[in-house]
DNA sequence: TTTTCTGCAAACGATTTGCATACAC
DNA sequence: GTGTATGCAAATCGTTTGCAGAAAA
């Protein structure tokens, strides 16, 4: 069983697609291979991911950019974040299911998305459930501020 | 000074128009006044208003509506959100500024949006002050799951 | 061989914008 | 009177879809 976190092979892949009866193709390697390869710069759109192909000499389709990234969210490969520029980003996900996800932390001056890592939601989900009935699978969670960067910058 | 929550006259908005050189409009006051009438139905789209404005008999146009919710937002008045169901919603801003929202639960099968009351963020606030310097202004916090009618529904 | 996948171009839906007119101040 | 706001229609932008040919199983 291969439990590797952050990183999918190439037989992941073909497992996940062969188990809900899709088929392995060069341009949906090729597009899981992009977030491998750039795991450093997280949040990547749909164009995003087209203009590496195309620096890449690829000749994949915008088209099938969606069709790939809407498939790899459904087989829970990426994740699918939305910061609210008007266009969908993915990141790879984590492997395991119980670790729940970063937080995104977004500068309202300079727009900056910085991650933070821990999560501290779970007190939290616990009460949501008691008082709600609601069984949580997953959570979204942004703050909009100021970066200190730009914290800096206004008491100069 | 006018410091009543929830429900904005229309000398608070001429206030805060004025404030900014915004001019007070006979549209903007009746996009507004639906937002406070339909303080029920929360999350309302642009479109959305504009169909109310059309049973209204109102001749506004959908552009107005656009900038009016737009405006209102910037002003503070209205708060955007977003389900990612395609288009943008906003509900009326709680007057008090150190009061934090509520929370969205979003059904992954009904899609139905519930709204939790609570907070309780302000912990995980401080630490990420702490460890980041990054100053916050506002969350938005969405949690993905079962209702409870989903839930009872899935084990009947 | 059979079914799914791709690439292209056209369609789509939410939102924005240019512009002439109307209105708030 | 001056500058902003409105309404309309056209433009825009991200995303989806129809379809004919190409490729995986």
């Amino acid at each position: 069983m291969s439990e590797n976190h952050q990183l999918f092979g190439t037989e992941d892949l073909r497992g996940k697609l062969y188990e809900r009866g899709y088929k392995m193709t060069p341009q949906r390697k090729e597009i899981l291979k992009i977030f491998v390869d750039h795991s450093d710069c997280h949040h990547m759109s749909a164009e995003d991911v087209y203009n590496i192909l195309r620096e890449n000499k690829s000749e994949i389709g915008l088209a099938t950019v969606y069709r790939a990234l809407d498939l790899l969210s459904e087989l829970g490969i990426l994740v699918q974040v939305d910061f609210g520029d008007g266009c969908s980003r993915y990141e790879l996900n984590t492997a395991d299911p119980n670790v729940h996800h970063h937080h995104h932390l977004i500068c309202v001056k300079c727009k900056k998305v910085i991650e933070f890592e821990e999560d501290l939601l779970d007190d939290l989900e616990a009460n949501i459930a008691k008082k709600s009935g609601f069984q949580i699978l997953n959570h979204e969670v942004k703050f909009f501020g100021y970066c200190s960067e730009c914290l800096a910058a206004e008491t100069e």
